[in-house]
DNA sequence: TAGGCATGTGCGGAATTCCGCACAGATTGC
DNA sequence: GCAATCTGTGCGGAATTCCGCACATGCCTA
């Protein structure tokens, strides 16, 4: 942050500013309001402190354009001293505080420290309204209320705050692709591109094909233990001679320095994202069903079935080896009203394709109350092709009307 | 917000107390630290202004334990006059500021009322990351980057917040259900019971019923104006006597007070939260479509499509009277690769049985990473009928073996 | 009471799906 | 290197589904 300082003087100039200086602070010099004009934006990252009395535009001048620029802008005035009425009326027109010269290093200090502290909370502040309003994609993608999610997030938002390449490990169905993606909408580079990979699937020149279609953004190779040796090497010497892009590497098998080359592997971990087994948070599942049932639900246009709490039970009590992946799947058959959360054997497809549409047809039934042309048109059938469905699942119209 | 004002001596904490309330400000007084200890806590919305000098436990000790208890809750000294070395080591120390008594009221409100607006800005602060960390439901679930989205989750968040029963209205397909689910999300009650249940379909005994399902949560009357007339004076006698939920009332037809029982309509009028169309905020387009694929992949476990700029502007191009329900058929159609973006607003059976069938194919492919044969027994199917419905909807065994 | 509209169903032709078979090629294991 | 196994596909007959048509019946309204 700076400390945009003005003043006619230069002897005050040059001690304030030395003054700062020592205290680790970054000042801004400046003999007028025009040399300090175009600084004064509503984004100004620092706080300013201005002489009340210059030739031409004043202090009050300056305050009055600052306030017009940013309300929350801190504008300190140097008085002359005892210039009380001075002082009042500063105050009064909306100066964050005031110093009467000469005034000693540490009450200097103290008010520009306070000033700048309360521009960073108004900055951060702003930031944070802009996150809530937009939906910080840590919170919209990476679900769970445990704490190994609140870890997550953070980690995810920390590895997308530094920029750097970093590596992602997680069990099979885990989502590494998917935390990648985050970490991508997280950074200032979101709006560029991001390119997902199978690493062996590489050779030597599609490597360089799609660190070209990353530029700027973001690359994730997937399954990083997988990449071809020769690869390796291609990959070492465009991260040495600078990728163009941030790259993250994902794998879904346990890591350990031999598996890469061993720069390469040290490279990527420099930072790890660990996304956590569902096992080791139960408590996730809940919310994470629900989610995805409602997804399915949107997706398919379906009526969102109740979650009963043997539901939830029946869930809670698998170790789900198979993660959010396995997860989804179970989430979309129940949306179906399939009654199956199990990751056990399946029944036969055409059976659980009549359950669906079985489920479909009753959906549609309700929300025509049982008028069957209305329910046929609906459901973009021949009126002659929507009885023969019901007669093949049993169902009647009239079981559906008021 | 408070000023708690410390001080063993009587008429120099009347005459600050009275000069804070003749600001609007509300003073709390005391003559020791121990009457003013329990307020001290992370969460204290307000600031803290103490003499130095008090017999017992000095303003040195409050400072201490505050800045023990919130580091950023600012504390104000008041020191004798001239006590120079006394203000340096009270800043040291971690004052906020020091007020040399006797100090004129504009000098002490001025200090004052900084300090407020410092400590405004750090509860906000971290409000707001905890919102941020969280991942509020109105910006999970109501997306949209115009100001029209920004106003329907303010409007979601308010009648969150003040608890009570009210009107949504939008047009077709604008999701009225959706936002009852999220007014309920943000609400205390978001670990309740969310009942929806169209209006129409009620009569007076289930009525009783889907209260008793949603006591304590909330219960959504969708399509309000087809509530049956004894229905709605039961309603209203459930009502009046305290209907043990917060009920929401839904509507895509414009509605007027004489669509329903007066006392009924006026009675979920006191709030309105309008979903503005599509066709109003058409910046949002963009945002949405995208978020619906994304959603539509991850069920399928489909690849994210490219979306072109010509897509995006066939989407602009039109009005969308299907609103946000149209918009998720469109972009389901276009996560299966088929080159429809149009406004089709229902999908026909025949679609959404399609879609179900490709997700099944592909959980099962999952399951047996790409072994065809197996997955076909999986699946109960003829070997050949397993290919024939993979080349029905563009799948390749290849693309699920490890 | 009559007309209009909606419902429900049998018949039968067209369209679509199921699926066995045979074959060629690829992969895996001994 | 070879045998076993798996994969993928075209052909074609059987089975199933789609759906228009015609008709009878019931309900609603003027």
């Amino acid at each position: 942050m700076k400390v945009l300082l003005v003043d006619d003087d230069p002897a005050i100039r040059e001690a304030l500013g030395q003054t700062l200086e020592l205290e680790g602070l970054t000042p801004v010099l400046a003999g007028s309001f025009l040399a300090v004009k175009d600084h004064l934006t509503p984004t100004f990252d620092g706080v300013v402190v201005t002489d009340m009395r210059m030739p031409g535009r004043d202090g009050f001048h300056l305050l009055d354009y600052a306030r017009k620029t940013d309300p929350d802008l801190p504008v300190i005035l140097l008085t002359g001293e005892g210039d009380i009425p001075m002082a009042v009326k500063a105050i009064a027109s909306g100066a964050y505080d005031f110093l009467e010269k000469p005034c000693g290093p540490s009450a200097f200090l103290a008010v520009v420290t306070r000033a700048l502290k309360a521009r960073g909370l108004v900055l951060e502040n702003r930031r944070l309204a802009a996150a809530v309003a937009q939906g910080d994609a840590a919170s919209r993608l990476l679900r769970g209320v445990s704490p190994q999610a609140d870890e997550l997030r953070s980690q995810s938002r920390r590895v997308a705050a530094l920029g750097t390449d970093a590596l992602i490990t997680g069990d099979r169905g885990s989502g590494t692709a998917k935390v990648a993606e985050v970490v991508h909408l997280l950074s200032p580079a979101a709006a560029r591109a991001f390119v997902k990979q199978s690493a062996g699937q590489l050779d030597v020149s599609s490597l360089a094909h799609v660190l070209d279609r990353a530029a700027g953004g973001t690359l994730y190779l997937d399954e990083i233990t997988r990449l071809p040796e020769d690869v390796q090497y291609a990959l070492l010497d465009r991260i040495e001679g600078g990728a163009g892009a941030r790259i993250l590497a994902g794998t879904t098998v346990p890591i350990e320095p031999g598996d890469l080359l061993e720069d390469l592997f040290y490279h990527f971990d420099i930072l790890r994202i660990h996304i956590p087994p569902l096992c080791g948070r139960k408590v996730d599942i809940p919310v994470l069903f629900r989610h995805y049932v409602e997804q399915a639900c949107e997706q398919a246009n379906l009526p969102m079935p109740d979650i009963g709490s043997e539901v939830i039970a029946r869930l809670m009590a698998q170790d789900w080896p198979g993660n959010a992946r396995a997860l989804v799947n179970a989430a979309m058959r129940f949306a179906m009203g399939l009654d199956d959360t199990d990751d056990v054997e399946e029944q036969g497809l055409a059976v659980q394709m009549a359950a669906v549409e079985r489920s479909l047809l009753i959906a549609a039934l309700q929300r025509n109350q049982g008028r069957a042309g209305d329910t046929a048109t609906d459901l973009m059938l021949a009126r002659k092709t929507f009885y023969d469905k019901l007669a093949r699942h049993n169902l009647r119209c009239e079981d559906y009307r008021m």
